[in-house]
DNA sequence: TTGACGCATCAAGTTTTTCTGATATGATTA
DNA sequence: TAATCATATCAGAAAAACTTGATGCGTCAA
């Protein structure tokens, strides 16, 4: 079995990005496809400058990306994105090569 | 096709708890099978209070459990707790029924 | 062109999270 | 029993994240 190891860099960014109540009802709204900032706002019923900090937050994560159209700005989900986190959570929780790792390396200090 | 919702609360704070280097590291290192803290600490190079911190954070989250013997704590991956977390994104990651959405209902402010 | 609208951004304040060093506790060893 | 060890917890400081209200900017309609 090969052992995939993650960028725990961008592991951590993409979690953060979801560790928010908003920012995953965002996410939630937008699986059912792109939407405008303004039915967004609607839908959560925050502050606009609150909501568009979130959008940023996901936006950087590279979870979303928008589009402007006229005065309107639209969001989307970026599929690869949640293929990646699915991925890394996947990554996680398989276990990697024995031997492979430098803790089995490492003497035990206990027991 | 069904729905699942997600609950929120607790998605975040799954993701919260992997939302950090040093607590995704820990989840890498139990990837492997049970670890005491010392092996922990000395794979991770931290100090021992920010690793005890963290281990709490994650415990709180339901993705570690730990046991006592003697003088040692041995920390476990909750398999659950990492299907949990793959369930919701993928949950996330899938569209859910159109017509079923609060937004759907609502009138779009724009174009 | 003027005014309203949709949205991003900024500054300031608040809350939450994280880190560090110190101390406490229970278990073991001498 | 005294000293030591592994670990948890706590208090305080520092850092990061979040919220709010104000402001600015581009776009559209009157």
């Amino acid at each position: 079995m090969v052992t995939t190891l993650i960028d725990l860099s961008r592991s951590t960014k993409i979690f953060h990005a979801l560790s928010d109540e908003t920012r995953l009802a965002v996410v939630q709204l937008l699986g059912d496809g792109e939407r405008c900032v303004c039915d967004l706002q609607m839908a959560l019923n925050v502050a606009q400058s609150r909501l568009s900090f979130h959008l940023k937050v996901l936006k950087e994560a590279g979870l979303v990306t928008d589009r402007k159209d006229g005065r309107w700005s639209y969001y989307t989900l970026v599929p690869d994105a949640l293929t990646e986190a699915h991925d890394i959570v996947h990554t996680l929780a398989s276990p990697r090569i024995p031997g492979g790792h430098a803790l089995t390396v490492l003497g035990r200090c206990c027991g």
